[in-house]
DNA sequence: GCTCTTGTTGTTATGTTGTACCATCCGCAT
DNA sequence: ATGCGGATGGTACAACATAACAACAAGAGC
């Protein structure tokens, strides 16, 4: 497990290093793949990447803005449109927002857990949660594509 | 098991006595908790039920207004609003859409499998996914609150 | 009857999220 | 040099959702 998946969203963690290792291994993948991982695309990823609470299309728009004059809502979502397709980042459908990918590399849907609070949102990769959803799908002779999951409440350190 | 929630969206069947169902319990359980089910709230519910393909809010606005002139987009969400509340409608987060309930009544967040060919969801009842969630959660010390959970893919008839 | 309160609806305007479409630029292969 | 495909620039607009205030209707208490 890397230092990244290790660290979980709502505890106190050395954050560059979430950075750090995220933006290497976009840049492993990309190479890997033959797709460009241009710095505007790396600098919205960067952007992404700043907290673990999602972002919105908006808000990445008005920090990228900062640097990046040129920048227009559809630089932006072209920009969100390649990394999710490389799976470096995920849709948080119920709120609309982007969030960095912890396990980008292997492709999944992600399972989140979203505080209502503070707005920490974690991905876990739950297995058995995987398993139960398949069958689910299974029961019901239906062949599954995406699988959002997304479970809203309080983190351990909101809830307390 | 109800004739609506034995019906499965993908399938063929008594349409109508889906929407007769849908209606007669959302008039009951109105009538029971002391809230208003208003001829317009109830033609909201009526317009959703029409199929069991998610509706978005303007889909909705554009069939209310056929009847109801002075419909307007606040017009729309209030009462969508309302029948979230009350549990009679869901809203699919990835479609931003909504979508009739099949057990009213019975507090839940929903589970649904979104068919990307034909459009028919279908919402189900999985215990065995309902605990894997809740264990998932309680794994990371996680208070749910709301379960979004959406599958997408390709339903029995439109996989074969 | 009156009026206060609460809940519902009317109405206008605006905020937020996401795309369509075409032009331009750049690296590369022919 | 020419053409091609991928990436970005730039304008406009579509789709989804809410804020704020006015008007109205029905029941409770006087
Ligand atoms: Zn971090
Ligand atoms: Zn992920
Ligand atoms: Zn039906
Ligand atoms: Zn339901």
């Amino acid at each position: 497990m890397t230092a990244r998946a290790a660290a979980h969203a709502h505890t106190s963690h050395n954050h560059r290093a979430c950075i750090d290792d995220a933006l290497a291994t976009a840049r492993e993948l990309c190479a890997t793949r033959g797709v460009q991982l241009t710095p505007l695309r790396e600098k919205v990823l960067h952007i992404v990447w700043r907290s673990h609470k999602p972002m919105g299309a908006y808000e990445v728009l008005d920090e990228l803005a900062r640097s990046h004059k040129a920048a227009r809502p559809p630089t932006v979502y072209r920009a969100l449109d390649f990394l999710m397709a490389e799976g470096l980042i995920h849709k948080i459908e119920s709120l609309n927002a982007y969030l960095g990918c912890i396990e980008a590399g292997a492709p999944h849907s992600g399972q989140f857990l979203i505080c209502q609070k503070c707005g920490a949102t974690e991905e876990i990769v739950d297995p058995k949660l995987e398993t139960a959803l398949e069958a689910a799908a299974r029961r019901a002779h239906f062949q599954p594509v995406r699988k959002v999951v997304e479970i809203s409440g309080l983190c351990a350190r909101c809830g307390k």
